[in-house]
DNA sequence: TCTTGAACCTCTAGTCACTAGAGACATTAC
DNA sequence: GTAATGTCTCTAGTGACTAGAGGTTCAAGA
């Protein structure tokens, strides 16, 4: 059994943020001492580190929650979570696919500008400005 | 002149953000008629587009804010605008790396099901819970 | 056993960039 | 003139935490 600052250590998630999860109902109440301080054990630490690997993948509090519950629930089908995990690659693809949009614009804008007063034609500037200068719509 | 739902349309930034960026400072309040209702004119649409265009490009207002401070100072370099986009082209590579390592484990993930019952080892779930399955670590 | 200081507790409020809703007033088209 | 749509302000909610106040408990050393 340990502390929550030794669980925080343990998965690197903060102590604020553990007791944030345990108030969504991702993670179980803690069994407490007699002086009311949480207490842990491997499965607590388990059940942390999922959360924490989940959350790094992106996923979301509410997909994480439906993790959870499939993970309750044995007899039903795979295919759920697997829906979930489909789901969040489709939206981390689509970010990608923004961010490479907008590293293209971004490295364009900033190679623009060499120093000259903003006054004259500041290229950062006339490009946030002007939509038109843009290679690609977004 | 025309009103705010008129620039809404034009720009596709809604209503409600449209008071909100001139709540922040991004827009000058704006005139109004004898009823109080906001009026814009051509500069307004401008510096809207400005805004939309660099918060699409994932600025943050703060950074906004500076641009647009730039802006009304013709007198300073340049420089200090470049910075700000070199600086969000660095968070922007610093996304995408994540991102790519992220879509590697999903994909990897997200293949392993095939729809057997939960209980005997869905790999989603597998994966979630065991960071050693991960091909690198994050 | 006592003391001290770190760790812990709950609660409230703040972050960012909006979004939603209530209830009242203005404008526009017919 | 009236009805529908648009606009106003204000407050509160979102997600996923983070920070701080003010108080209590624990563990280690004397």
């Amino acid at each position: 059994m340990f502390s929550i600052g030794e669980l925080s250590k343990r998965t690197k998630v903060k102590v604020p943020t553990i007791r944030y999860y345990e108030e969504m109902g991702l993670l179980a109440e803690a069994e407490r001492t007699s002086g009311n301080q949480r207490r842990y054990d491997k499965d607590g630490l388990e059940r942390l580190s999922f959360i924490r690997h989940a959350r790094d993948l992106g996923f979301s509090i509410e997909a994480i929650s439906s993790l959870i519950e499939l993970q309750e629930h044995p007899d039903r089908s795979c295919e759920a979570a697997t829906d979930i995990a489909v789901s969040q690659l489709a939206d981390v693809r689509e970010k990608m696919k923004r961010l490479k949009l907008l590293e293209k614009e971004l490295t364009r804008i900033s190679k623009g500008c060499d120093g000259h007063g903003i006054s004259e034609d500041c290229y950062v500037l006339a490009s946030l400005a002007d939509h038109e200068l843009c290679e690609r719509d977004h």
